[in-house]
RNA sequence: GGGCCCGUAGCUCAGCUGGAAGAGCGCCGCCCUCGCAAGGCGGAGGUCCCGGGUUCAAAUCCCGGCGGGUCCA
C-alpha cells in the first residue's frame, strides 16, 4: 500500500515519509514536524504562517484559475447546485460531480483534458457546525479543481505531476514555505469509485485533496476494488481556506463575506466581537465538536484564563456571533439553491432548500431579529452579482419563494405553539414522546418548544440525542420492499431476445409524419415481432405507442403496443406472428397526430410556463395521449385564474406565430454548452449524443418523441385543469387542436344537462342555482318550525306502560323522534318507537342499557347501550317493550 | 419515495376507551350606556372531508380515496 504514496517527486525534492504523532496517519514533507498538519492533530496556527499577498475571495478563484491555465489547462464553467444530471445526488457536492457519471464511465470525452474549474458545491452534513466552528464548516464552498482523464491510449497526468502542481501552486503562487507543507496519506471513496489521495495540509489546515480515482468499487457480499481503464485524477482545493490562509482574518466568514460581515452584523443587532477572543477561539475550532459540548467548554476556559474575561460571557459572545456566521452561510446558500432553480418543498432537493431556509429562520429568531430572511438574501444577491448572474437573474423568483417559506414557516409556528399550550394544559406536562411527535409532525422545534412551556412554568428536558430519537422513530417500521415496477412492460425473455438485435432504424424519426411503411421481419417469437425498421413510436419520453395494424400477404395484425429494448423496437401484436418475410405498417394515423398534438403543445406549454412564471420553472412528470396532456412541473405557488389565464393566452400566440419545430442530434458537450441544463427536463439520457427538439426562439429540449413540424399545426391550446400535486409542484391538464372542440362540447354538454335540470336556460343557471340554495334554506327554517309545532302535539299521544312512557311515530324523521326522546325521557324512562326499532332513554339512576341488552338477548332481538340511552330493533317490539317495563 | 399528524359551526379547536353534536372568538337581537368599549340575557349557524365496511348504534373502530401539514432519504 505504501508504494501507492511513494513518489518521485518526494525523493527528488527530499520529502521524507513520517507517522502523524497525534493520529498516526502517514504524512510527506520537507519540515522537521512530526505532526501531520490536519485539525484536530494540530491547532489552526496558520495565522502566523508568511504568504506572498492577501487575497480576496475573488483573487483566490482567479488566481487558481490562473495558474492552472498557465500549466495546460482549460477553463470550464461552472454547473448548479443542484446535479440534475445525476439520479443518485440532490446536489453538486464537488467539482468531480460535474462529470460523473457520463465521462467517468467513459461514456462522453470531457469538455477539455485537462481543465480546471471552481465549482459552488453544498454540502448539508455538517450545518449543525457551521458557525460555531467559525468557518471551520460551511454549507456552500467553491471547490477548485484540476482534473486530467487518463484513457489507456491517452494519458495526461498522474499522480507525480498533480502533486508538483500543487506543491507549486502553494510555495511559489501562495509564497507558503515548502517545509510547512504536509502530503498526508489517505484512502478515498465515494461514487463507486475509489483510489489513494493526499490530503494537502498547512499549519493545521487542510487546504486541498489530490485523489486519484483508479479503481471501481463492486460489493456484492464483500468489497472489491477492480481497476479502471479510465483513471482520473480528482483534486478539489478550497477557494474559501485560500483566502482566508491568506488573509489570516480571525474568521472565514471575515475573509469571504468582506463588508457584508459588518452589514449582516448591522443588521442583526449583534456587535462584532473583539478580534482577539476571535483569534483566540479559532485557533481550537478544529477540536470544537457541537454534540459534545464539553469540547466546546474547553475551549471557553483557555481562552478565559488568556484573556482574562469570564467563560460566561465568552459562551454568550461566541454563541450569538456564530448565529450572525450561521445566517451568513446559510443566507448565500439559499441564493444558490433556489437561484439554480430549486423549488422548496417536501420532498427531494426542494426539502433540502426548505431544511436550510428554516436553519436560518430559526437562527434568526434565536437572535430576537425581526429583519426578513428576505431582505438578508437580497444582500447576497447583490454582493456576489457579478460571481453568481444565474442567482442575479432570477432574484425576483428567489425572493418571493424565500419570502412565501418564511410566511409558511410563521404559521406553522404559529400553530405549533398553540398546540404545545393546548397539551400543557391538558397534561401539564410534556414527555420526550411529545416532543418527538411536535417536531416530526408538525415541525416545531424542540428549542421552540422548551421556550413556550417555560413561559407556563413548565421545564422541559430536550435530551441531547434527541434527533437521533427523531431518526430511530422513522426506522421503527421497516416495510417490505414494493415490488419493482414493471420497468419494461415485456417479459424478461422477450428483453433478452431482443439484445440479439442490431438496432431498428427509426422511421418514426426521419419522418415523423409517416403513415404506411414496408419492412422487413428480423424475427419473431410469439406475439412479439421485430423489424428492420419501423413508423410505429415505441412508448418512451411520456409519450404513448403508437397502435395499428401489419399486413403480410393476405394476413393482418394488430399493432397493440410497441416498446424499446435499448436500440431495438419490438412490436407488440394482438396473436401469434405467423406471416411472411415482409410487412407493411399502418400506424393509427388520427391518434398520432393527436399525440403529436399534445406532445408538441407540452413543449409549448414549458416555455409560456418560463416565461410567465420564471426559470425554476422545471418539468416534474408528463404525459402525452391522444386525449389530452399531463404537465407536472416545479413551482411554489398555487397558480392564480390570471396566471393560468396569461399561460393560455401566450402559448397560443406561440401556435398563431407559427414557429418552426426542428429535431436535431448534437455531442452531449456541445448540446450543454450550447443550451445550458434545461434541455434535461425529462431526464438526461444515458448517450454520448443527444436528440433536441427546438421551437425556433421558444424552447429546447432533449426529446424522443415525435413532433410537428410547426407550431401552427397544434392548432390551440386549452388548459383544462390545474392543481397542486404537492408542496412545490403544479399539475397542469391540457387539450390541443381538435380536442378542444370536443373538450368545449363536454363542457356544454355539462351546462345545458344542470339548465335541464335546474329547468332554466344556461344564462340563467347562476341565478337559478342561488335561488334553489336559498329556498332549500327557507325549507329547513320551516321544517324546524313544523316540527315544533307537532311535537307539541305528538307528546300527548304517549301511553304509560308500566314505568315506561311509549311514543309510537309514524313517521321516519331522526330528528324528530330524538327531540321527542329527549322531552318524553325528562323524569322517567321512556322509548320512541319507529317501525320495529325503539329508540329508549332513562334519566340517571337508572340503567336501561342493561335491561335493553337482556331482552333483546331473551327474544332473539338486536339492541343494547348504556345507562341512559339505547336501542333495540326487534320484530315483536310490543312484547319487548313490556318486557322492559317490567324490569325496570 | 417513505413515515407521522390533521380534516367537526364563519375562525381556532374540544369530543375520538362506539351510546342524545360542544367551547371560545365572531355574527344577530335585547338589557345596561348620552355614545363606544366592556358586561348581562337570548338566538341563528353543522352532508362531523368523501365513499365503503363492522355494529342494535359510528364524528369516534377498519379499509379506500381526496385535501392540508410535517419529518426523513
Amino acid at each position: 500500500m505504501e508504494e501507492q504514496y511513494r513518489l518521485k517527486f518526494f525523493e527528488e525534492e527530499g520529502f521524507k515519509r513520517k507517522k502523524c504523532r497525534v493520529c498516526g496517519q502517514p504524512f510527506w514533507t520537507k519540515g522537521e514536524h512530526e505532526v501531520c498538519g490536519d485539525a484536530p492533530c494540530q491547532e489552526y496556527e496558520f495565522f502566523d504562517v508568511p504568504t506572498k499577498a492577501k487575497l480576496t475571495f475573488r483573487e483566490a478563484k482567479k488566481e487558481f484559475i490562473k495558474f492552472f491555465e498557465e500549466h495546460g489547462h482549460v477553463p470550464v464553467e461552472p454547473r448548479p447546485v443542484v446535479a440534475r444530471w445525476r439520479d443518485d445526488l440532490f446536489l453538486t457536492i464537488a467539482s468531480i460531480v460535474v462529470f460523473q457519471p457520463h465521462v467517468t464511465k467513459g461514456l462522453v470525452p470531457p469538455p477539455a483534458n485537462p481543465l480546471v474549474i471552481v465549482q459552488p458545491c453544498i454540502r448539508l452534513e455538517d450545518i449543525d457546525n457551521v458557525g460555531l466552528t467559525l468557518g471551520r464548516h460551511m454549507t456552500g464552498f467553491h471547490m477548485g479543481g484540476h482534473h486530467a482523464f487518463n484513457y489507456p491510449d491517452k494519458e495526461v497526468y498522474w499522480k507525480e505531476e498533480t502533486v508538483k502542481l500543487a506543491f507549486e501552486f502553494f510555495t511559489k503562487r501562495l509564497g507558503i514555505p515548502e517545509e510547512l507543507i504536509n502530503f498526508k496519506e489517505s484512502w478515498w471513496e465515494g461514487g463507486g469509485n475509489a483510489g489513494p489521495s493526499f490530503e494537502v495540509t498547512v499549519a493545521g489546515m487542510e487546504l486541498a485533496t489530490l485523489v486519484f480515482m483508479q479503481y471501481e468499487v463492486k460489493e456484492n457480499g464483500k468489497k472489491e476494488y477492480v481497476p479502471m481503464k479510465l483513471r482520473v485524477v480528482d483534486t478539489g482545493y478550497g477557494i474559501e481556506r485560500i483566502a482566508w490562509f491568506t488573509q489570516k482574518t480571525p474568521t472565514a466568514f471575515h475573509a469571504v463575506y468582506g463588508e457584508l460581515l459588518r452589514e449582516f452584523h448591522k443588521r442583526l443587532g449583534v456587535e462584532e466581537p473583539p478580534d482577539e477572543l476571535l483569534y483566540e477561539l479559532v485557533r481550537s475550532a478544529g477540536l470544537m465538536d457541537p454534540e459534545r459540548p464539553e469540547t466546546i467548554e474547553r475551549v471557553y476556559k483557555r481562552a478565559s484564563e488568556k484573556l482574562g474575561m469570564p467563560v460566561d460571557e465568552i459562551r454568550e459572545v461566541h454563541g450569538r456571533v456564530s448565529l450572525v456566521y450561521q445566517v451568513l452561510d446559510h443566507t448565500r446558500t439559499i441564493m444558490w439553491m433556489l437561484g439554480d432553480g430549486i423549488v422548496p418543498s417536501n420532498v427531494g432537493e426542494g426539502y433540502l432548500a426548505r431544511l436550510v431556509i428554516r436553519r436560518a429562520l430559526r437562527a434568526l429568531k434565536k437572535l430576537g431579529s425581526d429583519v426578513a430572511l428576505r431582505d438578508l438574501v437580497e444582500l447576497q444577491l447583490e454582493y456576489w452579482r457579478d460571481e453568481h448572474p444565474r442567482a442575479w437573474k432570477n432574484k425576483e423568483y428567489v425572493l418571493d419563494a424565500v419570502e412565501y417559506e418564511e410566511k409558511k414557516f410563521e404559521e406553522t409556528l404559529k400553530k405549533g405553539v398553540a398546540l404545545v399550550r393546548r397539551i400543557i394544559k391538558k397534561k401539564k406536562e410534556l414527555s420526550v414522546e411529545d416532543l418527538i411527535e411536535l417536531y416530526d409532525s408538525h415541525g416545531i422545534p424542540p428549542d421552540i418548544v422548551a421556550e413556550v412551556a417555560a413561559e407556563m412554568g413548565v421545564r422541559v428536558e430536550v435530551p441531547s440525542n434527541f434527533y437521533a430519537l427523531v431518526a430511530s422513530r422513522h426506522q421503527k417500521r421497516v416495510r417490505k420492499v414494493k415490488e419493482a415496477e414493471e420497468k419494461g412492460k415485456l417479459p424478461e425473455e422477450v428483453i433478452r431476445w431482443a439484445r440479439e438485435f442490431p438496432p431498428t432504424r427509426r422511421l418514426f424519426h426521419e419522418d415523423p409524419y409517416m403513415r404506411e411503411f414496408d419492412a422487413e421481419v428480423l424475427g419473431s417469437r410469439g406475439k412479439y415481432l421485430i423489424l428492420d425498421k419501423t413508423a410505429f413510436y415505441p412508448e418512451g419520453g411520456g409519450q404513448k405507442a403508437d397502435t395499428g395494424i401489419l399486413e403480410s400477404g393476405e394476413k393482418s395484425f394488430k399493432v397493440v403496443d410497441v416498446q424499446k429494448v435499448d436500440d431495438v423496437i419490438v412490436h407488440v401484436l394482438d396473436r401469434e406472428y405467423d406471416g411472411g418475410r415482409v410487412v407493411v405498417g399502418k400506424i393509427d394515423w388520427e391518434r398520432r397526430y393527436r399525440t403529436m398534438r399534445h406532445h408538441t403543445g407540452t413543449h409549448l406549454l414549458l416555455g409560456a410556463l418560463r416565461r410567465v412564471l420564471g426559470d425554476h420553472v422545471w418539468q416534474a412528470g408528463a404525459e402525452k395521449t391522444p386525449e389530452k396532456a399531463r404537465f407536472d412541473f416545479t413551482h411554489h405557488k398555487p397558480l392564480t385564474k390570471e396566471q393560468i389565464e396569461e399561460i393560455e393566452r401566450v402559448a397560443n400566440k406561440a401556435i398563431d406565430e407559427r414557429r418552426r419545430v426542428r429535431a436535431f442530434t448534437l455531442p452531449r458537450n456541445e448540446a450543454e454548452a450550447r443550451y445550458w441544463f434545461s434541455i434535461y427536463q425529462g431526464g438526461v439520457p444515458p448517450s454520448k449524443d443527444i436528440r433536441l427538439i427546438e421551437i425556433e426562439g421558444w424552447d429546447v429540449e432533449a426529446c424522443f418523441g415525435t413532433h410537428l413540424a410547426n407550431t401552427g399545426e397544434v392548432g390551440g391550446l386549452k388548459i383544462i385543469s390545474t392543481k397542486k400535486i404537492q408542496d412545490g409542484v403544479v399539475r397542469v391538464e391540457f387539450v390541443a387542436g381538435t380536442r378542444v372542440a370536443e373538450e368545449a362540447r363536454k363542457l356544454e354538454n355539462l351546462v345545458s344537462k344542470l339548465s335541464d335540470l335546474l329547468k332554466t336556460s344556461p344564462d340563467q343557471l347562476i341565478r337559478k342555482a342561488e335561488g334553489v340554495l336559498d329556498e332549500t334554506k327557507r325549507y329547513k327554517e320551516m321544517l324546524s318550525l313544523y316540527r315544533r309545532a307537532l311535537l307539541e302535539q305528538l307528546l300527548g299521544s304517549a301511553k304509560e306502560l308500566g314505568k315506561l312512557r311509549v311514543l309510537r311515530l309514524e313517521l321516519e324523521d331522526q330528528e324528530l323522534a330524538q327531540e321527542l326522546l329527549r322531552k318524553l325521557s325528562a323524569d322517567g324512562p321512556a322509548a320512541v318507537v319507529v317501525g320495529n326499532r325503539a329508540e329508549l332513554a332513562a334519566p340517571k339512576g337508572y340503567d336501561i342499557g342493561s335491561v335493553v341488552r337482556e331482552v333483546a338477548k331473551r327474544m332473539g332481538c338486536k339492541g343494547g347501550g348504556k345507562p341512559t340511552r339505547a336501542t333495540l330493533v326487534c320484530d315483536d317490539i310490543d312484547g319487548a317493550l313490556e318486557a322492559i317495563s317490567e324490569r325496570l
